[in-house]
DNA sequence: ACACAATAGTTAAGTTGCTGTACTATTCGG
DNA sequence: CCGAATAGTACAGCAACTTAACTATTGTGT
């Protein structure tokens, strides 16, 4: 007989290597046109300014939790690379705000194209659950959320 | 009103925002004991020669998908740090196979400690599903893990 | 039986993305 | 108006990976 335990224990570990294949999936390179790609860093960096252009090299930082430093040296890379632009701030002179260039919001584009082919693909086989299947991940998700969260904020508090 | 297509989409939205947050738990430092760490990397590869004695460093290598080299050095670094022991093969001049020393168990049984916590607190919070709810999302996690599995091959393929 | 290809592994140099520390240059607040 | 806070950069270093070139065995075809 399976216990409703092993079940549980089963299924987290299901969910684990979901989990791992997606992270997987996100390291892949995003092509942008023929024969330029970049990598996962750089596109969700682009992803993150072209989806509230104006933010400043802090503010990266933050949104993805890593040093300014790490911040500041991606942000650096990415204008070399022409695509993003570095304008300073109209009311303060220590600030820059970030934008998207032609050339970024290209791979901007191109990015969520091929995130978008995975959508697709995941909506279609989902399709074929109730709504209130569906309903109950949503939930189940919350949790692991929650419980994740106590964990890295463990880490933290160190 | 939301549509099951808003429901799904949001679901999985919900589901990598997990797969995120499993990323960034999996690369915590796993610690022995007082005064002792060793990376997720190192974590990994001493779980995988724990569960499977004798492994050559190729099988190291294809276990994680990197390439030999990589694994070469990996599996250098463990036996230069005394978890992992190098044992030339019986049959064979060219190969070696890889043991855990005593102190790599040791760290093998921190990580499953380590890992413990986590799951504890996971199954303690599904414990409110019913059985058939958890059986409704292990099927779920199934096609959704198909899905990914064509996207990862489909780079292969290139 | 022997040359040659394949296999196992190592080494070296370069890359990415991060950290920590130290630094400059602004801006704010008492 | 001086000192503390804030925004950002520079530099050194690290972990983990890659590619390419290498050694040293082992296996195979003629």
């Amino acid at each position: 007989m399976e216990t409703k335990e092993e079940l549980i224990i089963s299924t987290i570990r299901a969910l684990l290597r979901v989990a791992k294949k997606y992270a997987r999936i996100e390291q892949l390179p995003v092509p942008v046109e023929k024969g330029v790609e970049i990598t996962t860093a750089e596109a969700h960096t682009i992803q993150a300014v072209g989806e509230d252009e104006g933010m400043r090299v802090l503010d990266v930082a933050t949104f993805f939790g890593v040093t300014k430093s790490a911040a500041s040296q991606m942000v650096a890379r990415l204008v070399r690379k022409g695509f993003l632009e570095k304008r300073t701030s109209d009311h303060n002179n220590k600030e820059f705000q970030l934008f998207l260039t032609q050339s970024g919001w290209r791979a901007f584009q191109a990015h969520e194209r091929f995130h978008g082919k995975d959508l697709a693909g995941l909506v279609n086989r989902l399709s074929a659950f109730s709504l209130s299947q569906i309903a109950t991940i949503s939930v189940l998700l919350e949790a692991l959320g929650a419980v994740m969260d106590e964990r890295l904020s463990e880490k933290e508090r160190e």
